[in-house]
DNA sequence: GATATTTGATATGGTCCATAACAATTATCA
DNA sequence: TGATAATTGTTATGGACCATATCAAATATC
């Protein structure tokens, strides 16, 4: 069903010109065993971007097992803890997140008693959103596990001078770019 | 089928304790209209890398919306181009894609007659890539519109110095975090 | 008071990512 | 040599994440 999935498979034998021909001859076995020259890929920036991300929400994963909470989570929790008596679309939007998608996630860390939808008295359509008394205790605890596995790690990885500009300019690109 | 979806709804008026009723009441109204506080969120390196992450691919898209390239399109032709005669596995890991997720991709490319896989004569079960004509002068073009429109727009945000700093930064946390 | 908008929610489809399994081919080694 | 293991490209499949359309209830607008 995918576009892919669509495309034809335009010859069985592809490149099959006398040139295509002579010209892969030259190319059998080249480099076998050798490693690969990454060239300018090691220089694009969304490349780099996606591979640093991969890395460190892995290894937030990581830090995080013993509670159980991704980056996603996480962010929810601390934005509701700064942000408290907001409602869904509030909380969603500010994070990127679209509401449906959302209802999912408070799904889960309201059964996980982590935070609650409380029935609003001024708009009885929305749901406020609250951090429950064990969401505080967790987001905490959390909260210490990222200082002292996560940001530490990058700290000794570019020490906080640089690791302060990383942030700031990644904020910069994420706001202006 | 999700994980979220058989979380259970624990009760219908979550938090009804005396105190969370009191808790409630007090944040009705809370900041209605304002704008959220990110709080500790902006300092987060993995919630500014990925949001930094989606502007730099949404941006990309675009440059390339005449050439209809994405960005793990664009890495696989540079790679190819950089190390011809490379099969398939070679060139899928050193990516970090996945063989079976790498087929899609490669019968979309070969379907645009931009690269090619050519059974290889030492090792029957393999295939060659390589660039076609075509898709020799796509990547050159694509080239040139990363470096005009993509890479110019973080020099004027960054500067020439910062951004090379940026990315020197990115690529130690890929490839030592 | 009729109409439009907003909120949370459901259903659904797409894309990306990960694993298992398979046929063809090659490597290993008894 | 020949039996067994490993590798390559591939298919099938399921999960996670993201996006859109739609809905009922509640509210806003006029």
């Amino acid at each position: 069903m995918t576009v892919s999935k669509a495309a034809e498979k335009s010859s069985d034998k592809p490149a099959d010109t006398a040139k295509g021909r002579k010209d892969a001859a030259e190319l059998q076995g080249q480099g076998a065993g050798e490693a690969l020259q990454l060239g300018e890929l090691s220089e694009q920036l969304g490349y780099v971007l996606k591979r640093a991300q991969l890395k460190v929400f892995e290894n937030f994963l990581r830090c995080m097992a013993s509670l159980q909470l991704t980056p996603a989570q996480f962010s929810v929790l601390l934005l509701v803890e700064k942000n408290p008596g907001r409602n869904q679309t509030e909380i969603a939007s500010t994070l990127g997140i679209l509401r449906p998608n959302f209802v999912a996630m408070l799904d889960n860390l309201e059964s996980r008693d982590l935070c609650a939808r409380i029935r609003s008295t001024n708009d009885r359509r929305s749901h406020i959103l609250v951090l429950t008394d064990k969401g505080k205790a967790v987001l905490a605890r959390a909260k210490k596990l990222v200082a002292t596995k996560h940001e530490a790690r990058l700290n000794e990885l570019l020490g906080q001078a640089n690791r302060e500009a990383l942030i700031a300019m990644l904020a910069k690109v994420a706001n202006e770019f």
